[in-house]
DNA sequence: TTGGTTGCAAAACGTTTGCATGTGC
DNA sequence: GCACATGCAAACGTTTTGCAACCAA
């Protein structure tokens, strides 16, 4: 994470301070919980700097962005060097990280094969987890 | 696709059309798409409608919702035998459907590991196409 | 000084809902 | 007749934007 390298950024105390609430974070979190973690510690932050904010940081590739089925809120977690994905459990929302990532070698195919360029993917396992399931 | 068989649903002309507008789209579609190619049918058809005749279709099978990365965008697509991924240019947007699917083994061995119920998934990747890689 | 950053309020956007009316069966 | 379907308008929740003030370099 080299914070101090953002193209056409300063340093900004409620930036750095929303990174460390994503450090801190285990699984993806909505904007508003980025939100409601930042005015504990700035009481006046507002919610259109954290969007603006992570609209920064998921442009320098620090944060990642994505958006859940059957909800509307996006999800952010910064963009660990580990390459993860999660099941979701359909009954309670909980996003459980998968251990590896088998998406490598099947990258390589369809790029061979279609002429596409693959820079990313985004795989989500859906189902009931092992409490919900009972 | 038993349209005659939908739980609580009575034959309905708005939603007959939706159905036969999702049909002859080949890429997953927007609300908003789908509402301006009703208006042309039906030129006081209302968006509710559109998104409560796509709620009873998705809850029935019909049809299959997905929210694609940096959109805030649901796209609604007829749920078709074959089990379809995409590939998502992140210039042009378009989506272009994979071949196969290579995740049933996959699903396979993580229930085994871990005790979740996997009852769906889903894939994309993303990257740009040959035409916007030039 | 320059240009990124912030807070506030308002707007925008996709989606949902309440309600009264219409329609299939 | 009953329950689902519809159009309209209003509400909703998330995200974006305009603007003036602020602050880092």
């Amino acid at each position: 994470m080299d914070l101090n390298n953002l193209k056409g950024c300063r340093n900004s105390k409620n930036r750095n301070a929303i990174i460390e609430i994503l450090d801190s974070a285990i699984e993806p979190v909505t904007a508003d919980y980025i939100y409601k973690k930042l005015r504990e510690l700035n009481p006046t932050a507002s919610i259109s700097t954290v969007y603006r904010s992570l609209e920064k940081l998921t442009a320098n590739n620090i944060v990642t962005k994505s958006i859940i089925m059957d909800s509307n809120k996006a999800m952010y977690e910064l963009n660990r060097k580990t390459h993860k994905h999660y099941f979701i459990c359909t009954n309670c929302n909980k996003m459980v990280p998968l251990e590896n990532c088998p998406l490598e070698e099947l990258e390589k195919n369809i790029s061979k094969n279609t002429g596409f360029n693959i820079t990313g993917h985004k795989l989500e396992l859906y189902g009931k987890c092992s409490s919900c399931s009972k």
